[in-house]
DNA sequence: AGCCTAAGGTTAAGCGCTTAATCAAACTAT
DNA sequence: ATAGTTTGATTAAGCGCTTAACCTTAGGCT
């Protein structure tokens, strides 16, 4: 490893020309400059990240927390997240919890200020005072899609639509003909999800097809769940022609459930997801969604956080990204004419 | 932030006695010990990361540079690594190219050795002088998921046994009743999945079933790939009644294309993938699969760079992880008896 | 000619921590 | 009682870099 001062001694210079000529900060004549920039070639100099962040009084990354890896969302948003750190410079670490909140306090404990300047959480089931106690420790705390706009956050956050993104499902099955749903919809307590739902029954009302809630159910946000909550939905109701499920994961469950009970995805029964995730595209029949702005809102959390990071923002901004959009693929039909 | 010397300063110590605590270094006294601890208790002081690392000599991360985010197998191994690298007490910063070695070069130059202590590779598609650069520079790299036991690696690789699972898979095929096969492989210049291909037909001409270069085809690792090709393939063989996947991808649009021309997976045609991506347990039908050992091989590839770092193996060992195991799903079955 | 300013550098302190070297005091052994 | 050792702490240097403050020298102005 060359260090600048082996650069600087090769430039007849000081170390402190040699920062002045990387960093483009004070006055440097040319022809210095231009024998610096030749011992840093020659030298294959490259500058110790970590010396300078220590330097400069910051941390030399930014970290990312997310919960789990079942669902392949998370993943999906965290390279979108890496591309957009890398994009301003910055490196990004990122840090699995397992849905085991230990594991997320022990890792903001451990680099919140002291390795990571910022961090990004993305629904890490971490109770708001710690996020509020790694926040007043001096690093930043952005929430990435936030998903209730009702409640205020308390902390930067990035809202996501979903209220709209439920409502857009709703329209696009109304529109097809369809008046009997089924719902699945993310697990209640937890309030994940629950602003999808909203959306989807508001516009079901809205167009004079008020959902009941024997026709809903509270699950997991699994392949499985959606599976079993779908068989039990069709036998008790099946009269249902459209299921809307407030997640792809429990939409792609309930295409496997009707497929097993003889039934055709969209000629018998139409569903659909919201997020987009990559499996959608695959699954056989596609699956109908309504994407959320993944690589957009990653983009946000990172821009939020960075300023944020350089105080340039001091007001908690909650913003709200591009409406999400509906993605019309092979899982959703007109409803085949009732027999009789 | 509070430092050291703060923390020194209540216990009435020095800062290295408060360092000697910390890092149980040093000969301390039992009852300053106690009031050092307390101290760094009612501080709430955690140590900074960034300051030890410059001041070990060492940097205060790990780096995981992978391809892309296409094929959804990087992300689960990405998690892997990472929980491999906690368990370590160690931070991993996550380096997607997106398949362009400008940016793998861009991240290795700045990172390695400056702000990561060693390099992790997952196929990313970077010549080896390269990393051998960067690894001169004091940042040991290894390269995870070696496909060619066959070339030398000349750097230290975690090596998987992808022979044996071409021949697994071959096998399971044979021993179902099968005869006449199609395979799916990686592209055939980079090389990749090469070593698959190889244990396949070895295995399958062990069995006195020569499988004819005809019906192979070279393709990308994606599902279209594997859709388009399973298309040509099944038109100009009607014959065959199993396909061989080098990749789960490829095999599941193989499924899809089976689909879509009016035949049944596992009835008429049995599909085989290698990896067992999480796709391939909730497709339809369930993909049957060779599971390559993700988490060991993450755990492994963590523990040989951790020894390089700590300069404790001189010797850059190249180790296979237990062999990949067969998940037996629903896409493979008997061949129908031929009609006539 | 003398003063002020700007340009082009250097000095030195410091970021928060580690650690080898050092030192004082308290024991042990003779 | 004196030398030698151990225990338990301190001192100070240094990791590689940044940056405010300071110092020259040369040129511009009256």
């Amino acid at each position: 490893m060359t260090t600048l001062s082996e650069v600087a001694r090769l430039a007849g210079v000081t170390s402190a020309t040699v920062s002045n000529v990387l960093r483009q900060r004070g006055k440097v004549g040319e022809q210095t400059r231009q024998r610096v920039l030749d011992a840093v070639a020659q030298l294959g100099y490259r500058p110790h990240l970590t010396a300078r962040a220590l330097a400069e009084g910051r941390a030399p990354t930014l970290a990312l927390v997310v919960s789990s890896i079942a669902n392949p969302f998370y993943p999906e948003f965290a390279l979108a997240a890496e591309r957009a750190a890398r994009d301003r410079g910055r490196f990004l670490i990122v840090c699995n919890t397992n849905d085991d909140p230990d594991i997320g306090r022990a890792y903001l404990d451990q680099i919140a200020g002291t390795l990571s300047d910022g961090v990004l959480i993305m629904n890490a089931n971490l109770p708001m005072d710690e996020l509020r106690k790694t926040e007043q420790r001096g690093a930043p705390v952005v929430l990435c899609m936030w998903e209730k706009p009702d409640a205020p956050p308390e902390l930067p956050c990035i809202a996501v639509d979903f209220h709209e993104a439920g409502a857009i499902a709703a329209r696009h099955l109304l529109g097809l003909g369809h008046e009997c749903f089924a719902a699945l919809v993310g697990s209640k307590k937890s309030g994940i999800h629950a602003e999808r739902y909203r959306g989807f029954s508001r516009a079901c009302a809205q167009a004079g097809h008020k959902h009941p809630l024997q026709r809903t159910r509270y699950i997991n946000d699994t392949v499985e769940a959606g599976y079993r909550a779908t068989m039990e939905l069709l036998k008790e109701h099946p009269q249902v022609t459209a299921i809307f499920a407030s997640n792809d994961l429990p939409a792609l469950g309930a295409m496997n459930a009707i497929a097993d009970l003889g039934l055709n995805v969209p000629r018998d029964i139409s569903v659909t997801g919201i997020t987009d995730i990559q499996w959608a595209r695959v699954s056989r029949p596609a699956l109908t969604t309504v994407a959320v702005p993944t690589e957009e809102a990653a983009r946000m959390s990172i821009d939020l956080l960075l300023a944020l990071i350089e105080r340039r923002s001091p007001s908690p901004a909650m913003r709200v990204t591009a409406t999400p959009q509906l993605v019309e693929r092979a899982s959703t039909a007109a409803p085949r004419k009732r027999k009789g």
